[in-house]
DNA sequence: AGAAAAAGCGAGTTATCGCTCGCATTATAT
DNA sequence: ATATAATGCGAGCGATAACTCGCTTTTTCT
């Protein structure tokens, strides 16, 4: 008897119908986020929403923070997913269509789920933001390294600064254009700034 | 007698020293967001640090959100002036000079209260957000006549949509600038990103 | 000086919300 | 089958915070 100590710390792994409460539980977050707002984002509200009780929410959860990272972290990773991928397409790309396509994405990106991007940049406290940080870290080192396998196109330049300058930028502008202009883009539109914007990344690389 | 109706809907002008009491009042806040974050600023302990009675802060502000959008709001005009100044000076510069003074001004800007704009970027639920929009247009407008002005040396683009990467641009190499890069910018780093800015955007217009 | 209005006060009300705890139900192991 | 662990439940506790209200103090006006 008594095979282990019944360890019971808080917030375990899973292994069966849990998975499915974790699951319901930061689907309905981020349901409410979208739909209600953060302030509305009670973790009785939840917890209702996901159709499991206070009590089990606790017990994967230990804060209602936890659960709103878990939700930043699960959009993030979407987002990174579609990045990563890009990288791999443009590895062997020269420059010009190598950064035509990276704004490309980057504007995509920013499609995956607007409603709650919006919400996750404009509602959120976001203290640490590790995971933020840490994907800003990676989108840069891989613009680096990029730009360090392509360095005989470019001209005399720091890369790091280089990359910075890429990343803010392009990132800006497509954070600009899917959140601010609203949805009343045309296609047309959205073709001709990727140009602009393709247009003036490479000619301030090269 | 009755000479008028009492008059006392809530948050009325001021015309003495309850001036300084709302003065006392939006400082206060902007020193608690600041030192202890947005959690810790709750209307008691403003009422607090201020020197005034919670009763006093609600006479002159209707809730805690008008409060802090009154932060938001000083803070912005403190940059707005700025930024007017620069298009002023600018007004009659060839593109190059005036993009490499605006680049410099967008940083410069954000040192005003360094402390401050990062809480309010990073910590505060801006719902509407109605005064950050108003700036944002004003700056696009402001931006725009500059290059009608200067049409003559501009290449042929439409000249909202060069408007709105330019301040999306400059912005966001500003804003990165100091807030992520911490502060750990040395006088040179920033003269190179600076030029590197300049010749970005004046090579993207020309 | 005296009255009325403006400004200020702060204990208390009301409500919400994060979170716990003892118990019930379901799954796993022997 | 039965013990043991895993999962789930939800009423309720404790804390906190936005905001009110009846009252006092200060200023203004005549």
């Amino acid at each position: 008897m008594a095979r282990k100590p019944p360890t019971k710390p808080r917030k375990n792994a899973s292994q069966a119908r849990s998975r499915a409460t974790v699951d319901a539980l930061v689907e309905a977050t981020a349901r409410i986020l979208v739909r209600e707002g953060f302030e509305k984002a009670s973790t009785n509200r939840i917890a209702e929403v996901a159709g499991v009780s206070v009590g089990s929410l606790y017990q994967y959860f230990p804060s209602k923070e936890a659960l709103v990272a878990a939700v930043i972290d699960r959009h993030n990773e979407e987002i990174m997913g579609f990045v990563r991928g890009a990288f791999v397409e443009v590895a062997d790309m020269p420059v010009e269509p190598a950064v035509r396509r990276l704004v490309t994405v980057a504007i995509e990106s920013h499609h995956i789920n607007p409603r709650l991007h919006r919400v996750l940049d404009e509602q959120i406290p976001r203290a640490g933001k590790l995971d933020v940080e840490a994907s800003n870290r990676e989108v840069h080192a891989l613009v680096r390294s990029y730009l360090e396998s392509r360095r005989a196109e470019l001209r005399k330049i720091d890369l790091g600064l280089a990359a910075f300058v890429c990343v803010s930028t392009i990132e800006a502008i497509a954070h600009n254009t899917v959140l601010n202009q609203a949805e009343m883009l045309s296609e047309k539109m959205v073709k001709t700034l990727i140009d602009e914007t393709t247009r003036m990344v490479v000619g301030f690389l090269k």
